[in-house]
DNA sequence: GTTGTTAATAAAAATTATTATCAAAAAAAG
DNA sequence: CTTTTTTTGATAATAATTTTTATTAACAAC
């Protein structure tokens, strides 16, 4: 279990009682839509406003503790900022998954690197048998 | 130059004044979001719809033409489908450069990877100098 | 405990982005 | 040339996002 009041106040954020759900939310899905917080959490807290989620999503990727994940065609997923890894995005059942950067090497020349994006689309392994 | 008529055929697509005026605003500048080819497109041809812009980047994309570049905190842009390559974004000029996806070798298992997405985001040649 | 100060939230309004509708124009087919 | 199909432009409708305003929570000073 992780803690989010502390990993709030690291970065310079107030650990609300908002704040602290919505990390809650995207950590247990590990990946996730702003859309997807708010029907979540408007159940248990229904004066939740979206409003609210859009503020403090944004907030917190400029503080640096979650980042965003553009995807082709669809709204952006949100995850708790950790160690760069890629992304394995199943275009049958939208599962999202996370592998080792290790599995890919970069070598660029001319740029400096301040962090990598790197989603590969296909078939997980569960849709590939179906 | 490049043939966008033949371009749109191969793609059974009919080759409007309209969808050829897009690919060369998308083909001239290499990337470019859908509002920045309105404003580019309409100085010339003022009577063209935003809606036209928006129902024909659909149809494109869907047909193959052209790919989207979902890219983090902004609009996603656009460019002319071609060979495989990742994108280097600088973080300062917001220049967007291609390169070779062959500087990245990847190795994934269990997993039938159908395209990849790269984006590398740091400071370009220019932008370190400064 | 009350006050003042600040920060955060909720609700509402405004703005922006995207999609749908539909008549007119253009293109293709016959 | 006439009919049929497709595309466009204009506009309306919807959805997404941001901004504004009013209210509430937190908390230290009195
Ligand atoms: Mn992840
Ligand atoms: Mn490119
Ligand atoms: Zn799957
Ligand atoms: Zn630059």
């Amino acid at each position: 279990m992780v803690d989010y009041i502390s990993l709030l106040k690291q970065n310079n954020l107030k650990a609300t009682i908002q704040r602290t759900n919505i990390l809650k939310s995207i950590n247990r899905t590990g990946h996730i839509t702003i859309d997807e917080i708010y029907e979540e959490l408007k159940i248990d807290y229904p004066t939740l406003s979206l409003a609210t989620i859009y503020k403090n999503i944004l907030l917190m990727v400029q503080h640096g503790v979650i980042v965003e994940i553009p995807i082709s065609g669809e709204k952006s997923k949100y995850e708790i900022k950790k160690d760069e890894h890629i992304h394995l995005i199943c275009k049958s059942c939208g599962n999202i998954e996370d592998r080792e950067l290790s599995s890919c090497n970069i070598d660029i020349e001319d740029f400096n690197i301040i962090f990598k994006q790197i989603n590969l689309y296909g078939l997980c392994r569960n849709c590939q048998s179906k």
